[in-house]
DNA sequence: GTCTATAGTCCGATAGAC
DNA sequence: GTCTATCGGACTATAGAC
């Protein structure tokens, strides 16, 4: 048994979004977030860059999910395809938890900040998808390409996701999200089926 | 003739864009910026709402830009085209000036906290760009994927136009990457040529 | 663990333009 | 008088330095 409680950063993280849910990001100090978590303010700051950061440290998992996944994508499967997969692994992790999902997108969608770190870990992922699609031998700028379609199909889908209660689930509003953007891009807005 | 100098605006944006390339954003102040500009930090802010917000000042009239552009495309015109016409329209204001875009670019590129904000501005575009499809009778979700398609094309064209030392000049690269993408979407990789 | 620099806010005062 | 842009100073919180 250590000297302190275990998991500080869990608690970081648990007090950071339950401060900023309920007093609104702006208004809760660090300060308090550590006191609550049993810290001192320092101590928040080693565990997190800053204050924003706090709210994305789960985030950082889904690199290596989206890698794999890219990773292994049947050797057959077009770039947009290993995207998809990619993007339903990080809905599957996602749609676990849909309740924290809600409370987190709530807390970001309200402050500016929060949504600025928000965009920027979704450019990470689209660096990091087009990075796997390389390893698999897809040339520039088509995997840039595909990996910054994929952020914009995963953005939209989600907004949906949450903007029409969580139904359906997130995997099957993405699938859904992906069709409506090879009809966009087909120049078949309805989403009437592809010609034969 | 007033009491000040007139464009303090303008003063203060051309004193933080060379503080922030001589000395990098970090190292450069607020209080040296308004300095060099002949004002106090208090008025810095009572421009900009941030530190950061000094280098997008520009960005703000593309908005009209995007609109107009979306409105004036031909009705015939698919929602992916009019996104296209958006482009190329913001695209041509930057080409007439790419040493500044350059000079902008590279600044911004440096530092994590400037690539947040423009990634906002960005999304910003998108969100100006699905509105206005949506008044030219483009459904959701179609209409916000058409304008996070075109953000996506915008970002690979602008990094390739600015790796690749500025030729092809950045309409005709943008040209180039939505075709790109559209192949990419119709899994054509290596940009074979649409099926007859 | 303490100290400090800097970003950013708040309030009030001032001085010209209209 | 009203409006707007400036300045001055005090103040807090973040974030980094020591």
């Amino acid at each position: 048994m250590g000297r302190w409680e275990p998991n500080a950063r869990g608690r970081l993280a648990q007090a950071a979004l339950t401060l900023y849910a309920e007093q609104g990001f702006e208004q809760a100090t660090t300060a308090e977030i550590a006191r609550r978590a049993g810290l001192t303010e320092r101590s928040f700051f080693r565990h997190f860059a800053d204050k924003r950061e706090v709210l994305f440290s789960g985030v950082d998992s889904m690199r290596e999910i989206i890698v794999r996944a890219v990773e292994e994508a049947p050797e057959s499967a077009a770039a947009l395809d290993a995207v998809s997969a990619a993007l339903a692994a990080v809905a599957a992790v996602i749609q676990e938890n849909p309740e924290a999902a809600r409370l987190r997108d709530a807390v970001v969608s309200a402050n500016a900040e929060l949504r600025e770190r928000e965009l920027m870990k979704l450019a990470e992922f689209a660096a990091v998808t087009a990075g796997a699609l390389r390893a698999r031998g897809v040339p520039e700028p088509a995997a840039s390409l595909a990996a910054e379609t994929g952020i914009a199909v995963f953005k939209v889908a989600r907004a949906r996701w949450m903007s029409e209660g969580g139904k359906p689930d997130l995997p099957e509003m993405l699938r859904e999200s992906m069709t409506d953007l090879r009809n966009v891009v087909a120049d078949r807005l309805n989403g009437a089926p592809a010609p034969s």
